[in-house]
DNA sequence: GCGACAG
DNA sequence: ATCTTGTCGC
């Protein structure tokens, strides 16, 4: 079992420590083509109830020769930072490692449901999630938070680069033939061309990637139907 | 100054 | 993100 580093402490933070910490930390992100195999790709989410604290996070391992599920964890947590854009990194992140911990296997890349470097400050869920992870990762998202793009052809595997301030920070790439693209951005220890790559190779039968989508229904079904080890009131 | 704004 | 049925379109 390894253990990671601790780059900071995610307690105790303000927003306006949160952006400071970023200044801080994105020179360390690492924009390069993944040295080392690539064989299992995790994906993430978590899922929570409106108005409440209480999240649940999980993550899925599959093999990216067979998009075989062969590991998966979820926990349920505390969300102990809100959702404001540009920072959510620190409200998921926390309980994301918890899951991590509990794996039994060692994902050798990590996709995560949010931007990469395609981030106000360059440092968004995916890349922030590899400084502490230390392995190659990547985002994919539904939707983007900065930088500009056009429209790429409506064939699936077509793309177009996503920019923002002259920096291409990443690309919206069609999965599906005519169905609106992801977008898809590096995290660190990871290149643009190679993310793009795992995301093509990753489909299923929607518009997104089999791993997001697999932790999206393990976090949704740990929230509705509940922990199998964790008690739960029966209605009499 | 006015909008935009991952999940 | 979450709350929700039907419905428009390929």
């Amino acid at each position: 079992m390894a253990s990671y580093e601790l780059l900071h402490p995610w307690t105790d933070i303000s927003p306006a420590d949160a952006v400071a910490l970023q200044q801080q930390l994105r020179s360390q992100v690492r924009i390069l083509p993944p040295t080392g195999p690539l064989r299992t790709i995790a994906g993430c989410d978590i899922s929570f109830n409106k108005f409440e604290e209480t999240v649940y996070a999980g993550i899925v391992v599959l093999d990216l020769e067979t998009l075989e599920t062969i590991d998966e964890a979820g926990v349920v947590s505390t969300a102990t930072f809100p959702y404001v854009p540009g920072l959510l990194s620190f409200r998921e992140i926390p309980s994301l490692l918890e899951a991590w911990a509990k794996l039994t296997t060692e994902p050798d890349v990590v996709m995560f449901d949010g931007q990469g470097i395609a981030h106000p400050r360059r440092i968004g869920i995916a890349s922030h999630g590899g400084l502490f992870l230390n392995r190659p990762t990547f985002g994919c998202a539904k939707s983007v938070l900065v930088g500009k793009y056009n429209e790429p052809a409506p064939e699936r595997g077509s793309w177009s680069p996503m920019t923002h301030y002259r920096d291409v920070v990443g690309a919206a790439l069609r999965t599906k033939n005519r169905v609106n693209p992801v977008y898809v951005s590096p995290g660190h220890l990871i290149d643009l061309e190679t993310a793009i790559a795992l995301t093509l190779r990753c489909d299923g039968k929607y518009r997104l990637p089999e791993p997001t989508r697999r932790a999206h229904n393990l976090v949704n079904t740990l929230r509705r139907n509940g922990s199998p080890y964790q008690q739960t009131t029966q209605p009499s």
